[in-house]
This record gives C-alpha cells, structure tokens and sequence, in this order.
DNA sequence: CGTGAGTACTTTGCACCGCAAGGATGCTTG
DNA sequence: CAAGCATCCTTGCGGTGCAAAGTACTCACG
C-alpha cells in the first residue's frame, strides 16, 4: 500500500473535483493532469485512478477531448472543461467547503475539547 | 439522488473519523451519535451507515461496547473509544488536515485563478 | 533494420464505503 | 393486547480509488 488505507477513503470523490479545478486553469492531457496533482502530495493519483476518472468526466459531459500529435511520443487526448464541468466545479466547491467547514468543528469541539 | 450524489461520495472515509470525534468528547449510543452529527449539516448519516461502520470500529479495536438498560427503551449499546482508537482518531485528524489544505489550495490556485 | 527505452493511453478485478430498505426486539401507554 | 416508539441489525446496490497488466507510438543506437 502506497498510503494508508484511510487516505484512499479520505480521497473518494475529491479527486474528481481536484482534477475538475486543474482543467479550470487550461486544458490537459492526463500524464499532465497526474503530474500537477503530485504538486499536492495529499492529492497525488495513479493512471489506474485518473483514466476511468477522466472517461466518467466525458461521459456526463463535463469534459471534451481532442487528440493532438505530440513531437517525440505517442499523440495525447487532451481534456477541455466544458460549461457543465464548470458548473459542477463551482458546485464541488461549495460542498466541498460545507464538509471541510463541518469537519473543522467537529474536530475542534469534539477532538480538542 | 440516490448514491450518485457528489455529497456522498465525498462523506466517504470522513464518517468514520467524525464519529471517532465524537466518541472523544463522551460515551455514546448509535443513535445519540447520529443526532450529534446532525448538528453539523454535511455530516447527517443514517442507521444504514453508522450501524455497520461501528461495528467495523470494534472489530477493529478502536472501541469497546457495553449494553446498558435505558429508561423508557430498549437496552442501549454504547460505545467508547480505546486507546487505538484515539491514535487513529489523532492520526486521521492529521490526513484530513493536509486533505483540506491540498483542497483548498488547488481550488484556489487552479479555480480561482 | 530492429531492438530497447521512454511516453502515453486503456482495461480488469478487487476492496471499501455510504445508503436505502427492510426486519427484529423491548418498553410504555391506552 | 394492541399500537407506537426507541433501539438495534442485516442485505444488496452503486460508486470510487488502486494495483497490475496490456497496447501502441516514437526515437536513438548499433
């Protein structure tokens, strides 16, 4: 195991929206997207994770791809934000901000009192 | 809004260390502990969801049990956090922590910039 | 030319979690 | 005793992260 068990639990759907936010900046092809997320090391995400991730995305049409020929190497699919993705980030962030809110003092007045 | 709720997926692991916070304060039953939780509005939980993960907690020694006869009801189980429990309960508090500073960087560098 | 290294994408199978739904039991009150 | 409440527990589904393995393209070098 690479991280704990927990963190994996802890990483459940927070991953979509930390990728959702990277997309937000400029559009990516996965290795890059993988490679920003290590900028973060809570964040950090296998190949095994953010594929299916990205193709979920697609999918419910938070993303578009494109594929672009890339000099010294096999061509890349790239991965743009759609008005959707945008809206769902937006959203992500707000319930992200609840939870994180709701963590913060229960921790605090339950674990620290 | 079945499963396939953002919320939930990210309630995913975050469960069990608020309900370990809430163990820290005091001795508590099922059912105590899920109207704790319901103070905090992104922390609402079900029977369905709390029942097995307290069994998993004492399986897994963070807590022991005791029946105790109640007033006016059925006898009650409480439950109180051990040694363990408290450490992962401490080092789960740590993992969240850098989870949300992670988050809100990356959603403040890439979303908001 | 062909072999290996490096880059990039994809799929499979497993383990875990939250949740709705349903069921079982004990205590109280009319 | 019947109705109702409080309390506990189990089953089955859907969703997620991850390791591992597989495919394909390009370039460098002998």
């Amino acid at each position: 195991m690479p991280t704990s068990d927990r963190a994996v639990q802890l990483r459940k759907g927070v991953l979509e929206l930390a990728i959702l936010a990277v997309l937000a900046r400029e559009e990516c092809y996965a290795i890059e997207i993988i490679a920003r997320l290590d900028a973060y090391p809570a964040l950090t995400a296998t190949p095994g994770t953010v594929y299916p991730l990205l193709a979920r995305l697609d999918k419910a049409g938070k993303v578009t791809t494109r594929w672009a020929e890339a000099a010294g190497g096999p061509p890349r699919k790239y991965y743009r934000l759609t008005k959707e993705g945008r809206a769902s980030l937006d959203d992500g962030a707000k319930a992200w901000t609840a939870l994180s809110n709701a963590m913060t003092e229960v921790l605090r007045k339950e674990h620290d009192a």
